[in-house]
Order: C-alpha cells, then structure tokens, then sequence
DNA sequence: ATCTATTTGTACGTATGTATT
DNA sequence: AAATACATACGTACAAATAGA
C-alpha cells in the first residue's frame, strides 16, 4: 500500500506544489499517524524510490526538504539513512529569525515583551531552582562583577550578563515561555555582536543592572516570586532605557 | 569571484556541512551582504552551477532547502529562476509549530502567555484603530451572537472567536507581539479541530465570553485603554478556565 | 588497522513540463 | 501558434562515509 500523497494541513508551500513538497507532506502526515519518535528510521532512499514512484533526484530534494525543516537527519554508511529528529531549539529560533529579517524588529518591540515575560518567568522560578542551579547563575554574575576595563572586555561583559537570562529561561517550566525569552535574548546578543552596542558604557546603570541580577537570585532563592518579579521588571527597564539610549537598530542576519 | 563558501553563522545543521547546505550558507550570506530584497532574482541554477562548481542535482538541492525555509521561490519557465522572498507568517508559524510537535505544550502553557501578552495589545491598540477595523471586529463577533444549535456550529463559533484574536493580532503595531499571539491562536485553533473541544458547551461562560468582546471593542473605539486591558485579563482567564475544564491536550500535527 | 558491504552523496547527460514572448 | 528559456524530473555511474568483521 502506497503513502497517499495527500498535502493535508501547514507548511505547504504556495501555489502548485512540486514532487518534492508533496512526497515531504506526505512523509509528515506518516510521522504523525504513525507516531514516529526521534530516532526511528525512514525507508531507504530505494524503497522510497519505489514506494512513491519518483527518481532519486527527487527524493533527496525532499529528504533536503524535510532536513531543513530539521524533522529528520540523514547518516551515510552502513545502517545509515533518514531517521526522525526532534526540531532542535537553536534550529527553531533560526528559522523563525528568518521571518524577521523581512519583518524588522525593533529594539523597543523587544522589550516590550520582555518586561512582559520575564518577570513572569522568574516569579514562576521562585523557590524551585537547586542549589546546583542557582550556582550557575551565580558564577555567570562573576563575569561581570569588575568593571570593564576595555572596550572588548565591555562588548564581551555585555554578552555575559545577556547570558544570564538565557540560563533562567533554560529553566523555564513553560516551553513556550522558555523559547520566546531565549528568543529574544539570541536576537539582542546578535545585535550587540553586530554593533558596538556595548558603547558608550554607562557605568552607574550598569551596576544598577548588576545588583538587579544579584538581588534576584537571592530572591529566587528565598522563594519570594513577588520580590522576584519586581527586579526583573525593574531591571528590564533599566536595560530598555541602556539599549534605546544607544539608538540601536536591529542586526540583520540570516 | 566566486562567493566564498563561509559557513558563517547560524541555521547550521549539524556536524560536517554537506554541499547543499554549504552552497545555501553562502547563498544567505550574500543575500545579506548585497541587501537584497523580496523579488529580487538569483542566477540561474545553470550560472550558480558553475559558480560553485557543483552539479545540477547539488544545486537544486540547495534551493529546496532555501525555498523549505521560505527565503526562496522557483518559477519555471522564461524569466523564471530563483527569487528573494520575504518568508511568510504563515510558513514561519508552522516551521515554529514543528519544534513544538516534539516539546510538546499544555494549553496551560499557552494561556499563561495569552494571559500576559493580549491584555498588553489591546492596550497598545485603545483608540488606534480605524472604523473599518473596528468593524472588522464587530462583524465577526456576529458570527456567534446566537447560541449554537447543532454541535458543528458549536465547533465553527469557537474558532470564529478565536479568529477574533487573531484579527487583533494583525493590527498590532509590534510584530513581534502579533506573531507570537497568532501563533498561540494557531496552535488552539488546530487543536479545535482535531479534537472535539468545543463540547459539552458551558453556556454561561460562553455568552460571559461574548460579553467581554462585546465591551471590549467599545472600549477600543473609545481609547480606554486600561479598561481593554482589564476586560482582555478577564476575558484570557475565563477562556483558559473553559478549556482546561476539557482537559484539553495539545494536536500534535506537523 | 584493514578490508568489505551498505547506504547516502555527488556528477552528468537527457528528456519533459511550463510559462513568456 | 511556435519558438524560447527556464525549471523539473529521470537514470545511471561513481565517490565518500561508516559500521562491522
């Protein structure tokens, strides 16, 4: 019995869809109903071959299809092959960057959600890290306790402290919480990477910044999730007024 | 000059680049360098063949890969090839949706950012909308002023009332913040369809529902803000308790 | 460490489909 | 309506990688 090669549901492509797309829907709609986990194996490219009735060429194109869209992974050798893979997280932010590189962001856009989300994140975080984890957070904060004593040490400390937040939303119950911080966070650091956005240093905000920081993990620590959302909040705006005041505009990468 | 095949930043798959993926990196970054726009054209597989040295089949490769990720599209024929393309919100929203097929999301998870993120767009949106907008949002709510009859309309009104947010969303001055909203619509949406989650109807917090819509365009069109935020907070909390109440787990659909 | 079998990866030539002029 | 320019698809041959003996 051949996969009927219905293009179902999304992430069709426009218009009249080629081979390739219809043999890569139709291959999703198997994962799907089949219930194929990461790690399982697709068909050989020869059984593919046969079973959709298509030529080589065509076949890879999908498989390069569906690799993109990063549902699976090809191995050559011996028990090699096409095998389910989860999506992986940097994978999903890039590709979704993608879609605002078209669609520019700016700096403000950014924080207004993030001084939405992340106060949220920590309050939920209040009282549940381990001591393993808070130490994490604690050595990240060392990286930046001197005052930069150069402009790279300063570009460098900037993407430190950005880290920071990266590190609690790994942590974040919420995946999707998780992701869209992570999100965010990724887009500033490639930002501040770009441009010299760690300049004109502003010495008495940045401690600010630093104390928030310290501040909250004791909080997190204590468990006061209300203590901990206020200096998230507060440090957000503070890191807003840091960035706009540097009239940054966003990286454009692909 | 030959572009340089310089893997660069992100969208790396994993280990060893193969041609394809190199040829593709190349590609973006020189899309980047050039500033190149939606619309614009990239050489012929024929010319591109000879730029990277690399057979037909390696470069059609290539582009499948590029068009999977929307940053591309392929027209046949005379002055057809290869062209820039803004990629959609669509295409991005389920290329996000394939990560989360595999890190799978309780609607709990989703309402905890609704709750946080629709309040704050109704706010930004509070006297910026024009009368045709409004409108726009007035007629859809007609769809479902009377209580549902059959079990079908029941399934229509619900995703009818989420098209309210969706439409909202569009309007959103932060791209950002829309995307991420349509996209949490798209996921409860999908997830309507596939199970039966609009039954047994609570018909008193349905009309509740109902109400806050009502209200909240009112508000809208009078520029109070703070009050569209409130009716919007409620309206998230009443929504989350009607679906939670079904137990309601995420479609996994690729 | 080497060989061998297996499976994907790449190349290339040809034929077909499709849209433009 | 026909010719043209381009992508699409096919088939085969060979290269590269890897697991296992």
């Amino acid at each position: 019995m051949s996969p009927a090669i219905t293009p179902s549901n999304n992430t069709a492509p426009s218009a009249k869809m080629r081979r390739p797309y219809q043999v890569a829907e139709a291959i999703k709609s198997w994962i799907v109903e089949q219930g194929l986990q990461p790690g399982d194996k697709l068909p050989h490219e020869q059984t593919l071959m046969e079973l959709f009735g298509m030529s080589k060429g065509t076949i890879r194109e999908t498989m390069r299809v569906l690799e993109a869209q990063g549902l699976i992974i090809t191995r050559t050798g011996p028990k090699g092959g096409a095998f389910i893979n989860a999506v992986s997280e940097p994978l999903a932010s890039s590709l979704l960057s993608n879609y605002f590189f078209f669609n520019e962001l700016s700096v403000k856009d950014i924080y207004q959600l993030r001084r939405l989300l992340e106060p949220e994140l920590v309050a939920n975080l209040a009282g549940k890290l381990t001591e393993p984890q808070l130490a994490s957070l604690e050595s990240n904060l060392e990286k930046y306790a001197e005052p930069a004593k150069t402009a790279e040490d300063e570009r460098r400390q900037h993407i430190d402290s950005l880290q920071f937040h990266l590190i609690l939303a790994e942590l974040a119950g919420n995946e999707l919480l998780g992701f869209m911080i992570r999100f965010m966070v990724r887009m500033l650091t490639d930002l501040t990477v770009y441009r010299r956005l760690y300049e004109p240093p502003n010495h008495e905000l940045w401690e600010q910044g630093f104390n928030h920081q310290k501040n909250l993990i004791v909080a997190l620590r204590d468990g006061r999730a209300e203590d901990a959302r206020t200096i998230m909040h507060e440090h957000m705006d503070m890191a807003q007024r840091l960035m706009e005041a540097q009239e940054a505009e966003m990286a454009r990468v692909l």
